[in-house]
DNA sequence: TTGAAAGCGTTACCAG
DNA sequence: CTGGTAACGCTTTCAA
């Protein structure tokens, strides 16, 4: 096969234009033009004709000419923390879905939790001519992302935000909080351990409020040297955990503000000797794939970060379409399983 | 704020375009597209009036506009398999890291590994006029990637074939399983089960085949009994451990081919009773970022699934500027935790 | 080395 | 409802 100099593709197969459509079918490529868009009527004869024009050649449409001639990309950029993550992937999934689904391209980027990092993403996607942005648990300020929506349009999820160019919505993670907790109670724990998440995260602050809320509703005191930071990580988890170990502090339950410092926890306690649930009960928040798989498995909050994902595109959709109906809340709901049992004392 | 109809974007402020820059600097729009490119050479006196004129208008070039007048996209396309999953999370990571530090988007579908989605993925980002298309654990048949990559080219991961516009490349997926094998082999197993993964899939069957491999080399008969279909899937590791103990085989360890399968089955052995390591001994594959957090921690092979990742993307580099230099491919690893233990028998 | 001009494949505006 | 004609913002000959 000879590669003739002209070419922009290597293939040799010529790609079918709009236009040759347009004379293919017998019509002006404006016509064809707005068949596909569904921009103006045509009448049924044109119609069909162009219908077949298209089957024949099969014709697919460029984007990137389209792209340059609308003004938009029909591609949607989503700003996720971190890829590899349970959470955030989960999320992707539900977007994806939705996207693909409306024939926009998902253009996926991570900003591992940093400011710049995510400056730098919005720039990147900016760059692209994104129709529109969503960021999950955004860590930029709000005044940042009000400033940056009004050139693209964003949805944002932990945030409670909102303006013309810029919706954000979130599951109710108080509610959620306050439910594990409860449950913690009522099966006779008093002293209860919290493992804080990131402390600018709104999900991680909100998790705390329900905790304490909890606590409060209770009539049982709130001890500060039981809540220690875990970032929301593993790692974090495991190492909050044997600082509580470490204190000398009793008591007979943890309630990991996520699902990954839960698995965390129970590794250190299993490397402490320490058995879940039968010396310590164990609860966590978010109910990722691999918690009904943990030993034991997992008793924790569920919200489905899928929906979360789902609802954030379906928003965009819609806010690029102009409209503006907002989108319900998920509900949190608690996920009983194993590591949770009546208080031992 | 009023919004004039004749605006494409939202926002009341100018985009840049090369032409104000050309302005700006006093030169010619060629020669900025030039600088911009390194396509010729540009005199010291106007390459810096452009830079100072760049710096001033804050232009970004539209790469919307330079793909259709390229005819490249400065995008490239990632099939992956599924979002949410934690193997293939990690090599996107690996995959975005080199592409956006390229100034690439990196454009991420899945395939759910279902040939038919595939081929619409692949269809999908040809219609995104995508330079090039990378495919993690690819499905389809060897004849239908080849034929696809003359038009786009690719680079393929878990597949062996090549061509002027396809490469591929794999750890040694054989090699990881014999030396997990032989791990137990030498603790004294000597009735290992072991937990086939996707029949189809080529890491699956090289793994199946490392297996084999180790057993014959140590004059361990092959019980085909003891191998169960698991497909790479927590619950379907779940349930092949399930089957295996109710099959009445008898058996001291378990090698799951993957980390996947190998939390599936601790479930599985811990709903039944039955301690890891102290009556199973339990070995997987891949070393997930959860695995070290498994109870016990899981004995594992390790690949760096995130390192394919990079490999890939950097090839993919490479393969688009027309250098062919094949890439080595990273060798696996033992990590030895604490779910493997001397056989008890 | 540089500029002018002709596209790249669509969409949008304007008459008819 | 339809066709003609400009864009859209950049790259790329082709001359100079």
């Amino acid at each position: 096969m000879q590669v003739p100099g002209k070419l922009k593709n290597y293939s040799e197969e010529p790609v079918t234009t709009l236009e040759m459509v347009a004379a293919e079918a017998g019509v002006s490529p404006s016509t064809v033009s707005r068949f596909l868009n569904g921009t103006a009527k045509v009448s049924e004869i044109k119609r069909r004709a162009i219908e077949v024009a298209i089957k024949k050649l099969s014709f697919v449409s460029n984007p990137i000419a389209s792209g340059l001639a609308g003004g938009k990309s029909h591609s949607i950029g989503i700003i996720t923390q971190v890829f590899g993550s349970p959470y955030y992937g989960q999320a992707m999934v539900g977007i994806e879905e939705i996207l693909i689904a409306a024939n926009y391209a998902p253009l996926f980027v991570s900003s591992h939790w940093r400011e710049d990092f995510e400056l730098g993403c919005i720039n990147f996607l900016e760059g692209r001519r994104v129709d529109g942005i969503i960021i999950l648990s955004a860590c930029l300020p709000d005044e940042v992302l009000l400033e940056r929506s009004i050139r693209t349009p964003m949805v944002v999820t932990s945030r409670m935000l909102s303006s013309e160019r810029l919706h954000s919505f979130n599951f109710d993670n108080y509610t959620g909080a306050k439910m594990a907790t409860e449950h913690l109670i009522g099966l006779g724990h008093t002293r209860i351990a919290f493992l804080k998440g990131i402390s600018s995260h709104h999900d991680a602050i909100e998790r705390f409020k329900g905790y304490r809320a909890a606590l409060k509703a209770h009539n049982l005191p709130f001890d500060p040297k039981l809540c220690v930071q875990g970032q929301f990580m593993e790692t974090g988890g495991e190492a909050a955990t044997l600082k509580l170990l470490d204190s000398g502090s009793r008591f007979t339950a943890i309630f990991a503000s996520n699902d990954q410092m839960a698995y965390g926890a129970a590794l250190a306690l299993y490397n402490r000797g320490l058995r879940v649930p039968d010396d310590i009960s164990l609860v966590g928040f978010d109910d990722l794939l691999n918690s009904s798989f943990m030993i034991p498995p997992l008793t924790t909050v569920r919200h489905s970060i899928r929906e979360i994902g789902k609802i954030a595109a379906v928003t965009m959709l819609k806010l690029i379409a102009g409209e503006t109906h907002a989108s319900d809340n998920p509900a949190p709901e608690l996920v009983i399983r194993k590591s949770t049992r009546s208080c031992p004392i």
